[in-house]
DNA sequence: CCTGAGTTTGATAACGGTAACACTCGCGAT
DNA sequence: ATCGCGAGTGTTACCGTTATCAAACTCAGG
């Protein structure tokens, strides 16, 4: 007899393969536990119609056994992963990366995991190529850290039945919910600060042209001053980073009429920083400066930067709760919903009255 | 006829029950292109074994119908998820978000996706909370960016068959394989710049005194100015902000003897900057500052640091390798290894040479 | 025209869960 | 007593792949 192949008479454990060293499955918690696996799965989705006496028998098995149930198994099945997927660009920095982090601690209270696919570039088809791959992979949901209006787009291409969130970018709320700051209130806030504190106008070190955020910003800054009957100096667009705000902040040193600068984020207040500091023009004597962010240190920049402090894992905890909200209505009764989150003044060393008022602060 | 049930007769599409909107599946395929299923996935996993014009055939039927295959049946089956999982944390800092990012960049090319789950203390409950997460969702491998010894030794207790690597952290090498820069000799970098320079000695504002990484650092420099014959101050640590560097800088800027700083992050030389500035010394002319990872912007201090540049992302991309390595390995011929990326001095304007040697620089 | 090795293909059985339905009770209403 | 009903449980049929094995079809050599 060649001893392989013995179609029947075998002992039934056939069932667990030679080669597979592999943990417990719900039919060995079954048959340790005396019952269906059937009634192993009931336990284990709390299922009410199991006797108390017989549930405790089932988890006292699974516990001996050390019982993992099989998510890949239950996603085929239910078609959901319990896992979340993040479209995210340019998350080294520290506000993606604060939403990202907000997002996945909210997340795994609320039972998923969160998978992250990044861009490098925010175009149509590098955003539905994240999509694509997230989708593949059957997350439950999409949130995209969506700071351009392409990417909103993109989203609107998505299979309606892959729910989407954006959150932190200037994006469409009508077409795809979203959570946002209020940046055009926080323009506000930083503006009228410098106004209340006497200076004449505000100068604007703004984002990039292209992006929604940068835009918002200019508009609260130039509303502000339009509505105190300020002039309203032309705007310097450039990149979100320290070198392009040095860059400008040197044109800006060298205008003497510039007595306060709103810069658009933290980073490019640093570099105008260094620029009205390598100038000789003090700060906050001189020059006032105001950021926007409130980074982690910029309280330790020379001087300490005034700025409009936004929580940003506030805003990937508010997403996720969107998101999960959209997930729970019935599909067909779904509307476009829209959360902005306030954001606050954060005064610090960089600002103070304008030389001519006579009146030094600090 | 009870409408329900009509074995045959009825229209193909009766695989469509009602209630289900899905995508397509291989069995669609297969019956377009007028092959079995096995055809279809054969064609899909490239096997060699089909005749180029059946090849073709379900290659045309798998774009028309818009096929994607499902993974999660295919995970359930072949026990791989195409994911890893990441461990992370303080992953809103610019190291670790940017290791994540080199990490998953470098996934997405090999095809993996990837799913994060950070810890908010680095304790072994904590660790193996999110390991125990991503292996029920069938990770494929998991790489920890793990500061901290904890982390290496939870890593050990995971059953073998999943996979790990640390990235970025000091831990035990030979325990589990791992990826990190090589702090000490960043540190040696700094600190025989600072004595090159002509300064007496050099202190030291280290980072926590129960994170490896800070002790590397510190070991760096001890053993730099020991082998230089120079005294070696007491070691202050604190924690890695810039508020725990312009604590310790105030006392180092009331010490007149104090000429160089080497900080054991960029954000405490931050602070120490602050603390200097807000003395009244300057800096470099009166004391040297130096700084270790080279953060984004810290080329655009007051003034700009010097400081030892770490690539983050490359971290990243190399822990990938080696865990992709480790996965393609025999796994009984499985050995520890280790890879320890160089770092750099980048040389900028907070470092000169002590006043009393009558020469200022810049 | 038959044989045998190699290629191409299909049928069927896993994988580990959940869903739907059927069955067994015990018990109050008929 | 019979029926109906709900609680508790088991049976069976999927979910959409890949794996295994056998069948069918090549095409050469004898």
């Amino acid at each position: 007899m060649p001893a392989r192949k013995s179609s029947a008479e075998e002992p039934p454990p056939t069932r667990t393969t030679p080669g597979r060293p592999r943990g417990s499955v719900m039919r060995d918690v079954a048959k340790l536990a005396g019952v269906s696996h059937q009634t192993v799965s009931r336990v284990l989705n709390e299922h009410p119609n199991v006797r108390q006496e017989t549930r405790l028998r089932v988890l006292e098995a699974m516990r001996s056994l050390n019982y993992r149930r099989n998510l890949a198994a239950r996603t085929l099945v239910t078609r959901q992963s319990h896992t979340l997927g993040i479209i995210g660009f340019e998350t080294t920095l520290f506000g993606p990366a604060s939403m990202l982090y907000g997002i996945e601690s909210a997340a795994r209270e609320a039972g998923y995991l969160v998978s992250v696919a990044t861009v490098r570039t925010l175009d149509r088809a590098s955003v539905l190529d994240a999509v694509d791959r997230l989708t593949q992979h059957a997350v439950d949901g999409i949130i995209a850290i969506a700071p351009k209006q392409a990417v909103t787009n993109a989203l609107m291409q998505v299979p309606p039945d892959v729910l989407c969130v954006t959150v932190g970018g200037g994006g469409d709320a009508d077409a795809v919910p979203a959570v946002r700051i209020d940046n055009e209130g926080g323009a506000r806030l930083a503006t009228r600060h410098l106004l209340d504190l006497g200076h004449a106008t505000v100068h604007h070190a703004a984002g990039p042209a292209d992006w929604p955020e940068a835009h918002e910003r200019v508009e609260g800054w130039r509303s502000t001053l339009y509505a105190a009957g300020a002039v309203v100096p032309p705007v310097e667009f450039g990149w979100w980073d320290a070198a392009s705000g040095y860059e400008r902040g040197q044109a800006l040193a060298a205008d003497p009429s510039v007595t306060a600068v709103f810069c658009a984020n933290d980073r490019i207040a640093l570099g105008v920083l260094r620029a009205l500091h390598e100038a000789g023009r003090k700060v906050p004597e001189e020059v006032s400066v105001v950021g926007f962010d409130d980074m982690p240190d910029s309280g330790f920049f020379l001087p300490p930067l005034t700025t409009v402090s936004q929580h940003f894992g506030e805003l990937g905890r508010r997403s996720l709760g969107l998101l999960l909200e959209q997930m729970e209505t019935p599909a067909e009764q779904r509307l476009p919903s829209e959360i902005v989150v306030p954001p606050a003044l954060e005064v610090r060393a960089s600002s103070a009255p304008p030389r001519r008022n006579g009146k030094r602060r600090r």
